[in-house]
RNA sequence: GCCGCGGUGGUGGAAUUGGUUUACACAGCUGACUUAAAAUCAGUGCCCGAAAGGGUUGAGGGUUCGAGUCCCUCCCGCGGCACCA
């Protein structure tokens, strides 16, 4: 008989599906579009990582699942392949960023058509092209124009060793990813997203969208919305007041001290006596800032207090690297009974604490604190507040002393300029008469110049600052002389819009076509790694809302359906260089196939928790496509000798199990096993539980083999197993005389009254242990139920003249009898 | 510290609304085929016990006729955020 062989088979129909195009939608006329997106790559010379497969691979199967159930499913691709990621190995192998993409796209590109996905290859699109970054500037205009883009200085992280400015996310606590080294905060002029004006409306939409629920957690978490008052505490004979912002105005009568940023403005203006020293204890602070010790360091400014509003008491006012300068006033009121940092500060320099919530009220004596009381309680120690209620004092207190209600969120504004090369340069002139001038849509793109020397200057200024033909431009108002922006945008702007993208990605003129981003969008299932949670799935949702906003887009939500996939480790540890324990996909695909690989891929857990890769595993699954494929070959080749084939189950081994078996291997039970293989792969493959649909299939096959079947239950099979092996299926599938191909062939319906046992072996238990089993029919009343079961053999033997003192009978479930 | 997820055989993992713990695989062991090996096929498969029986889902407690599943206390692992007042 003729062997299994992926290499061959496989590439047969990787070659017709490419020549045929064959999975490629038609974007301007399909009348049931389904969007089918996962993220996508950044493509690095090493090639796919076996943890893109993973991912790729789950998202093809709910689209291939899809299909099959009617929809034209659109599956894109790309690559994200402009940023630090790719800028830095290049610098590492000292080849050009341009060229060193070229080879790794074409290197992905040839490994994504291995395994075997339903892309659409003719929407290919790549964040460096220029007719691609052309519409990234152009997105940039957008804001700019409607005043939400913007330019301040401000503070970013720094990597000294690097000689470069580090994105957010890649500063892992306080420290560079690549060399370990601490970064440093480094004042530089920036441009801003202006985010924040989004911040409600990204929290309120959360509660209506499919996301898995984590990542919505995520978000909100990080949106970090709060409120409470902005209240003042007046500077004792002087005109000054410091405004502070608190979320608990209940505890303002603990309030013992004031503490400012040291980066407060009002610092400078105050009549402070010990002026020096405050400006040492600045300059030392700001130096080391990102330090991972959370150790808090302050100092009191003298000379001056405030007065708290609620009992009129002078306060001292100190600074200290505690207080974020960036977030609310800049300056909290400090309460150390009731909030653990103040509480720490209080406790290393002396200063008072006063307890003004109390847990056991109305009993009088409050517990000692060892630590803050954050918690709720009742108010004492506050005059003609005590007694009520922490929450309802918020709003008292807050009212009485003229606080103003303030929401504030943790979300900053988006900073999207860096000073580097590998980027697009963001499409705006400076010029001495008429100051910032964006680039006229007209002339966009603003090409990245080709730059042999694009190492990162050690600066504050991009590589593109020394390529005077790139800088010195005319001013497109006045046509004087000026100078281009010469930072870049950040790559999480490529990757904000690039799904408005794929549908339109034959549109010259256009970043997205109207119509077919109306047929397409928004996204119906998005997949991806859960790393992205806040970052890439935030901006791609601010984008879109301000993309609504400007009326060019008729939706606000891009992703109606997220699922975060898990990641996947090898032997229980993270897959990495470092380790030594890369798992090649182009091996797998030599020594077992694109089939083998995906299928074990999805074998090895839900989805959704991630996979523990195992080499010896994957022998399992292509032992089962081994079995899929002898099951076809027994229907095809010329009758040789059906005993030795398999119709085992015939010659059972002994003959108490062949009393077992006899039933079992009827025909009606295998339909029975066939309906319940396609209710269980069906239900599974919609919640992403891979795994349990293909143990459903390898159960089935093992059926198959030890019953009699007609080639109708192979077929099922295949129809079943095309998402995960598209190839042998198909293969397979020809093989039976089909026309036609699997992957056009409609999902099975299951009959729910087919999947019902008539004969069920139901439990007895006593006292809630397992004794005994009775074989009863579908449906069994209550009563019937404990009848059998106190006739079973079993049972009357261990009663013996007991009779239960209670009896519990679940139909189709469980009797239990308690003695 | 806070938030989220998890802890079940030697291993990856199964287990509807609380109802037979360990489905489906991997590794191991035994056997068949083979000169032999590989491949394939069949069987076996938690612990104690000779057996009857008993124990077992990170630990301890609770609710229940019945708990992997619900509640409380604690331990461990992973991921994210990290002085956000």
């Amino acid at each position: 008989m003729e062997q299994y062989n992926p290499q061959k088979i496989e590439k047969k129909w990787r070659e017709k599906w490419i020549r045929d195009a064959r999975w490629q939608v038609d974007i301007k006329g399909d009348k049931k579009p389904y969007y089918n997106l996962m993220m996508f790559p950044y493509p690095s010379a090493e090639g796919l990582h076996i943890g893109n497969l993973y991912a790729f691979v789950g998202s093809d199967i709910h689209g291939r699942y899809m299909r099959q159930k009617g929809y034209d499913v659109f599956e894109p691709i790309g690559f994200d392949a402009f940023g630090i990621h790719s800028e830095n190995f290049a610098l590492k192998k000292g080849i050009h960023p341009r060229e060193l993409i070229k080879k790794s796209t074409d290197n992905f590109r040839r490994q994504l058509e291995y395994i075997g996905n339903i892309y659409s290859w003719d929407n290919i699109i790549n964040t460096t092209d220029p007719e691609y970054y052309k519409w990234t500037q152009w997105i940039f205009l957008k804001f700019y124009e409607a005043g939400l883009a913007y330019k301040k200085e401000a503070p970013v992280q720094w990597c000294p060793s690097c000689k470069t400015v580090l994105a957010n996310e890649q500063v892992i606590s306080g420290r560079c990813e690549r060399c370990d080294s601490v970064v440093e905060s480094k004042n530089l002029n920036q441009w801003f997203l202006k985010i924040t004006d989004y911040a409600d409306r990204l929290l309120e939409n959360l509660k209506n969208i499919d996301w898995s629920e984590h990542t919505k957690i995520a978000q909100r978490n990080w949106i970090g919305k709060s409120t409470g008052y902005r209240i003042k505490f007046p500077i004792f004979n002087s005109q000054f007041s410091i405004e502070i912002f608190t979320t608990r105005a209940d505890t303002l009568f603990g309030a013992t001290y004031i503490v400012l940023s040291p980066k407060h403005e009002l610092i400078s203006q105050l009549p402070i006596t010990n002026k020096k020293e405050i400006e040492t204890y600045i300059n030392k602070s700001e130096s080391k800032k990102q330090t991972k010790n959370n150790e808090k360091t302050g100092i009191e400014l003298k000379g001056i207090s405030a007065i708290n509003p609620a009992n009129k008491e002078e306060i001292p006012v100190w600074i200290s690297d505690y207080v974020v300068a960036e977030y609310g006033t800049g300056a909290v009121m400090a309460v150390p009974a009731h909030d653990q940092r103040d509480f720490e500060f209080a406790k290393k320099y002396g200063l008072p604490s006063k307890q003004v919530i109390c847990q056991n009220y109305p009993e009088k004596i409050c517990p000692v604190l060892e630590k803050a009381y954050e918690g709720e309680g009742h108010l004492v120690g506050s005059e003609k507040f005590n007694g009520i209620s922490s929450s309802e004092a918020r709003e008292k207190i807050g009212k009485s002393v003229g606080g103003i209600p303030q929401v504030n969120y943790h979300l900053r504004d988006w900073l999207i300029s860096r000073q580097r090369y590998w980027g697009p340069p963001i499409p705006i002139i400076y010029c001495d008469n008429c100051g910032t001038v964006p680039v006229a849509e007209k002339d966009l793109p603003v090409l990245l110049p080709y730059v042999e020397n694009f190492q990162p200057t050690g600066t504050d200024k991009s590589p593109l600052a020394a390529v005077e033909e790139f800088v010195n431009v005319k001013c497109p108002k006045c046509a004087g002389r000026a100078k281009r922006e010469t930072d870049v945008s950040d790559t999480f702007l490529d990757s904000s819009w690039y799904f408005l993208r794929y549908p339109s990605s034959g549109e010259k003129n256009i970043a997205w076509d109207k119509k077919i981003t109306e047929r397409w969008l928004p996204v119906d299932m998005y997949i991806g790694g859960q790393e992205h949670a806040v970052l890439h799935l935030m901006y791609a949702r601010f984008i879109t809302m301000f993309m609504r906003d400007q009326k060019l887009l008729n939706f606000e939500e891009p992703f109606k359906k997220f699922r975060a996939h898990g990641l996947l480790v090898k032997e229980g540890s993270k897959i990495s260089k470092s380790k030594g324990n890369i798992v090649n996909p182009d091996e797998l695909f030599e020594a077992f196939g694109a089939d083998t690989l995906r299928t074990y891929l999805m074998f090895l857990s839900p989805l959704a928790e991630g996979g523990d890769w195992q080499d010896e595993g994957i022998r399992g699954v292509h032992r089962f496509l081994g079995r899929v494929w002898g099951l076809v070959q027994r229907q095809t080749t010329p009758y040789q000798d059906k005993s030795s084939t398999g119709q085992a189950g015939k010659q059972p081994a002994s003959a108490e199990a062949s009393a077992g078996r006899q039933e079992t291997n009827s025909k009606q039970n295998l339909q029975k096993i066939k309906h319940q293989t396609i209710k269980k792969v069906t239900e599974d493959i919609e919640r992403l539980h891979y795994n349990t649909a293909i143990a459903a299939m390898m159960a089935y096959v093992n059926a198959l083999y030890e019953n009699e079947h007609s080639p109708e239950d192979i077929e099922t099979l295949l129809v079943l197993l095309a998402p995960f092996a598209p190839h042998i299926t198909e293969e397979l599938w020809e093989r039976l005389g089909q026309k036609g191909s699997v992957h056009d062939a409609v999902w099975p319906e299951f009959d729910a009254k087919i999947t019902k046992q008539e004969i069920i072996t139901v439990p007895v238990q006593i006292n809630g242990k397992l004794r005994a089993q009775i074989e009863v029919e579908n449906n069994t009343e209550e009563g019937r139920l404990i009848k059998s079961a106190l006739e079973s053999e079993r049972i009357k033997e261990i009663l013996g003249d007991k009779k239960p003192k209670k009896t519990i009978a679940v139909k189709n479930k469980v009797v239990n009898l308690v003695i």
